[in-house]
DNA sequence: TAATCGTTTCAGTAACTTCTGAAAGGATCA
DNA sequence: TGATCCTTTCAGAAGTTACTGAAACGATTA
């Protein structure tokens, strides 16, 4: 079965898509079956995802799951066909909104809690040493400056979502005066 | 031994910077050492890591390295003292501009290199039947929109990194209007 | 109602990552 | 030069995460 340079093509672009994102802790089949999806013309079934990636049925499903609950794969039904099919968000812009709430979700609010959590035990000062009081401001100092980072990244990540594809050139343009 | 309020305040922070790491692909270790170091208002030694986080003298030194080698942390020495200290950049948009450099050139630019290649691999032609040819135009599709995209989010990214926090709040006034 | 077809769940296993501790290495001191 | 003190390396152990495959479940059909 000689592959056609369609299907070489695309084994590539899944396999890289999968590295990457392992490396941002999302498991690398989901990612996988994601690529395989959002690259594909129709939706596909079980079957299709277990053939194409060599994955056992529940590997299948249980990323299925996941990919739906964050909401960049969507069910799909044929009538007369008692399968269920799948089919990815296919606007990239879109896409990576979603992927980009989930990673703040789970990766800056955690901290940005934390971060005023910190702020507030310290201030409830109890210091056992001077030594500690000194110690103590420069860790209030490090936390308030990382406060501000967050407040204003998240500015801007807003302004980027809320901008989206369409008036991005004049949002770069504005850039470039700044 | 009571744990003062400080110290209490710290190991929260510690093991929350920790666990973020860990859902980005950084070793929950290497972020607490980072943590701690960063929180701290003098170097530290290997020693004072080891006991700080309870882990052998083994992992603080792998992880150290690594730290240095992102350029998160560096070595100090002190005149008539045998050991190494350590000290953690302490400018927080410096700190995450270190981050965000290397997750881009972990996460982003292979990717985006990948996309090219499918890309050229796809024009090459050579498809095995018609489906095939339908398929791989929403394939190009869908690979030159997700190029189109890490074009402008990198460059609205340079952007942020070139402002700096100084005209920071010059830009977010900016973006309000687009 | 039972048979068929497909999906979901989950315990056990496999694969991978991180950590330890001991040994080797290297610098400074006497 | 040898002794001391600290760092680095790395093989194996421990811990963690992901995957399989079989059983349970559920829906549709006859």
């Amino acid at each position: 079965m000689p592959e056609s340079q369609y299907e070489k093509s695309r084994a590539l672009f899944i396999r890289r898509w999968g590295e990457m994102a392992a490396s941002w802790g999302i498991s690398r089949t989901m990612a996988e079956i994601h690529a395989l999806l959002f690259l594909s013309s129709k939706p596909l079934c079980a079957d299709d995802l277990m053939e194409v990636l060599q994955i056992s049925r529940g590997n299948a499903s249980m990323n299925v799951r996941q990919l739906i609950a964050w909401g960049l794969v969507h069910r799909v039904h044929h009538r007369g066909d008692r399968r269920e099919y799948f089919l990815a968000e296919s606007d990239v812009w879109q896409m990576f909104e979603i992927i980009s709430r989930e990673r703040r979700r789970r990766e800056i609010e955690p901290i940005v809690e934390t971060i005023g959590k910190c702020r507030e035990m310290l201030a409830e000062g109890n210091h056992a040493s001077a030594e500690q009081v000194e110690a103590g401001g420069v860790f209030d100092e490090r936390l308030t400056d990382m406060q501000e980072f967050f407040t204003v990244a998240n500015s801007l990540f807003n302004a980027f979502v809320r901008t989206g594809r369409s008036k991005m050139g004049k949002l770069l343009k504005l850039l470039v005066k700044v």
